[in-house]
DNA sequence: TTATAACTTCAAGTGAACTTGAAGAGAAGA
DNA sequence: TCTTCTCTTCAAGTTCACTTGAAGTTATAA
């Protein structure tokens, strides 16, 4: 298969393959010409690799947990571990949905005297909890 | 209060003070000197930005929230929406955080045999999860 | 008065994960 | 053969929210 191919089958642009390459999470097979030839196998590498992004790993996470083994054979107290920072944002996040939830539909005549909200602001304020999202997602 | 003094407060350093500043999201009421004195009100606006960092919202989308009303009124719609946004992201990570944690007891010979963790891996690879956290958290 | 700590500005740097652009090479089709 | 399309490399740019550094100013303590 050659890049174009790779992207098309992993959603994953042909520019972040080459990046994903020279980083050492994937290799190619060789060269036809100047051209990068892939064995079909990357796909499972770079779903995994999608899959670890999502979970929140950085890449280079990633490549160290992709080394050295094939099949891949992923530290399961990292897993572990990353469920549990998982878990941590899940409560924040929904400390904040709820609070956001009834800032809504708050009647206080400014949200600045909303005993709930304020109680949030503080929360934010003394940093118990942070930003998280990589898509800030109120861009317009 | 001198910058000194509302970083302290605030949990937020000065030059993240002077920072917002230029963006036009906090106010000095005047300088004693070169340096800048602030209201107190501005703890309150300070809370406020810290909460919307934590739920999600960039700086130019809290500033626009900001701008042209004291006592800020937030529009309903917009918490709403983000709201929701979040509880998007909520879904996502649990479905990743029970992944993991699947992942990790699993007793497949390799995780690329389990059914469960690739189904978790198509659905990385078609994109329909994405990554989110700005905390990488994963590096030691 | 003098030292110094705390402020000031402005430009540039940081990190993560890519993307973009320029300039060039080579394969596939007509 | 010629054209065109897709690939190649390499350097530099992007985004966001700050931080850092250098050089300068000033309020306050001794």
């Amino acid at each position: 298969m050659d890049i174009s191919e790779v992207a098309k089958r992993s959603n994953i642009s042909a520019s972040a393959l080459r990046y994903y390459e020279e980083k050492g999470l994937i290799e190619s097979v060789g060269r036809r010409g100047l051209r990068r030839v892939f064995h079909k196998n990357v796909l499972d590498r770079l779903a995994l690799i999608s899959l670890g992004r999502a979970a929140g790993f950085s890449l280079d996470d990633i490549a160290q947990m992709l080394s050295a083994n094939s099949p891949p054979q992923i530290d399961r107290q990292m897993l572990l571990d990353k469920a549990e920072e998982l878990d941590r944002s899940i409560r924040r996040l929904t400390l904040m949905r709820d609070g956001l939830k009834h800032a809504a539909v708050c009647s206080a005549p400014s949200h600045l005297e909303c005993p709930k909200f304020r109680r949030l602001m503080g929360l934010a304020a003394s940093g118990l909890i942070e930003p998280s999202s990589k898509t800030p997602a109120g861009k317009k």
